[in-house]
DNA sequence: GTCTGATTGTGAAATGATTCACAATGTGAA
DNA sequence: TTCACATTGTGAATCATTTCACAATCAGAC
């Protein structure tokens, strides 16, 4: 589940990567050429070590006495992703959550793209959603053998997320990012990210 | 940023210990009185010397030919959490996630309960969603001082989170669960943990 | 009552992630 | 041109987490 095998750049150093990005775009407009480590540390809240570190995994390399060249970064991190660019998303389960994710990616024409939305009550499998189409969940396997869909939102009750699962490994999806409060079982070569929302409170309320 | 100072509990382990319990309620109903961490494990999808460690954290003790008693376990992981049992929590920013979250806590009651909402538009910083009552944001320090409310949920867009941060801090909140996809500034003893959907969905797409 | 066998509890090893610490480097100042 | 200096790139050390492996244990069979 979600190893790196992939590409030998770690998870952690991938979720960091896309942050750093974020914080980078943006700056050559302000007028910002070149940052240096301790800079995006401060930024993203981690330490320069760290930041030095998770440039060195992709192979980007900066300049001692000026630092790392922000559009030149943003485009190394860019590379990262190119073979990933065209990847296409499904989102299954349009209820309240689904509708908040849908929306916001809609919006952002944020990567992978979504493409598709399915759920099972007929009043919500048509039309479209935020620019989205909607179908019957009787169509997730054609729509996504179709278009190539690759990675899988899951956000139907817990009840209905392992067979959801099922359906969208079987019909192409390689890669499911599961908002149900259910370990899904899975073959090994599919990567399941989990967001368990109600625990994460739970955790933090224990912290404090 | 979330260490485990607090107890000699790691994070991690709550997490799963979190997980486990969701997995064995109503197993007592079903007539299973014992379980054993092979099969904690099956459930929780990982291995039984993890789901052993993770009891050794708390204490827990089982039986070697019988296994662990399932309500005397999921009573101890309970126990865990007893001194933070009556902990509330307010959430900010009434927009389509927010109030995702507002209805599915509500409907659960779960914990720490969320007995607050904030929103800086005055449409909906009034009267109650999912029977949860929402004010303006202007009266955040004065209900969270109030109501002594100690946890935040962060649902506002990426440029209001640091100040909102900020204004919960010194109005009490000690820890926060952050959505917008911002690394927040805080001092060393605030509890922070952060759901970055974006970000986590290009880590899924990227691994497949 | 004793013996058997599967399972627990846990040191120790392995693996993974972060931090340390410093030689190598490129720039701008003199 | 040379020098001084802050910063990079990176082995090595540290810290955290998971897995291994096995002695201790308990229930049930005989
Ligand atoms: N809303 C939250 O803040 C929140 C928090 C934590 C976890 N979750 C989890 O996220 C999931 C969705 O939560 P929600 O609040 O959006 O619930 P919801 O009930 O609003 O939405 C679920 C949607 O899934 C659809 N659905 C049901 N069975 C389906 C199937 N077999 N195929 C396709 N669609 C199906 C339903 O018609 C509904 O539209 C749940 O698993 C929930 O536990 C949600
Ligand atoms: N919706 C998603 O699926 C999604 C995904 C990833 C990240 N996020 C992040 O979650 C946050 C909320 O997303 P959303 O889709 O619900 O946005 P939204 O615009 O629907 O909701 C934001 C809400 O915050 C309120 N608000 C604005 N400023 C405020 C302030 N100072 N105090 C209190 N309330 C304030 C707005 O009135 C609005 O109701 C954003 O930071 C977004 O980046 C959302």
């Amino acid at each position: 589940m979600l190893s790196s095998e992939n590409t030998g750049v770690p998870a952690r150093t991938v979720e960091r990567l896309v942050l750093y990005r974020r914080l980078l775009n943006g700056l050559t407009e302000q007028g910002v050429e070149f940052i240096h480590s301790h800079e995006i540390a401060e930024k993203a809240n981690n330490s320069a070590a760290q930041v030095r570190r998770d440039l060195m995994a992709i192979g980007y390399t900066g300049n001692p006495a000026r630092g790392y060249a922000v559009n030149d970064l943003v485009r190394s991190i860019n590379g990262l992703f190119e073979q990933k660019r065209d990847q296409k998303a499904a989102l299954v389960g349009i209820g309240k959550l689904g509708r908040a994710i849908l929306g916001y990616f809609a919006l952002r024409q944020a990567r992978p793209r979504i493409v598709a939305a399915f759920d099972s009550d007929p009043a919500k499998g048509q039309g479209e959603f935020a620019g989205c189409p909607c179908y019957p969940v009787d169509a997730l396997t054609s729509v996504i053998a179709r278009d190539g869909i690759t990675v899988g939102i899951l956000t139907v009750p817990a009840d209905f997320a392992q067979p959801v699962t099922d359906l969208m490994l079987v019909a192409g999806v390689r890669g499911i990012l599961n908002f149900a409060p259910t370990p899904l079982k899975t073959p090994a070569w599919a990567v399941v990210d989990n967001v368990d929302i109600a625990t994460k409170l739970e955790k933090v309320a224990f912290f404090c």
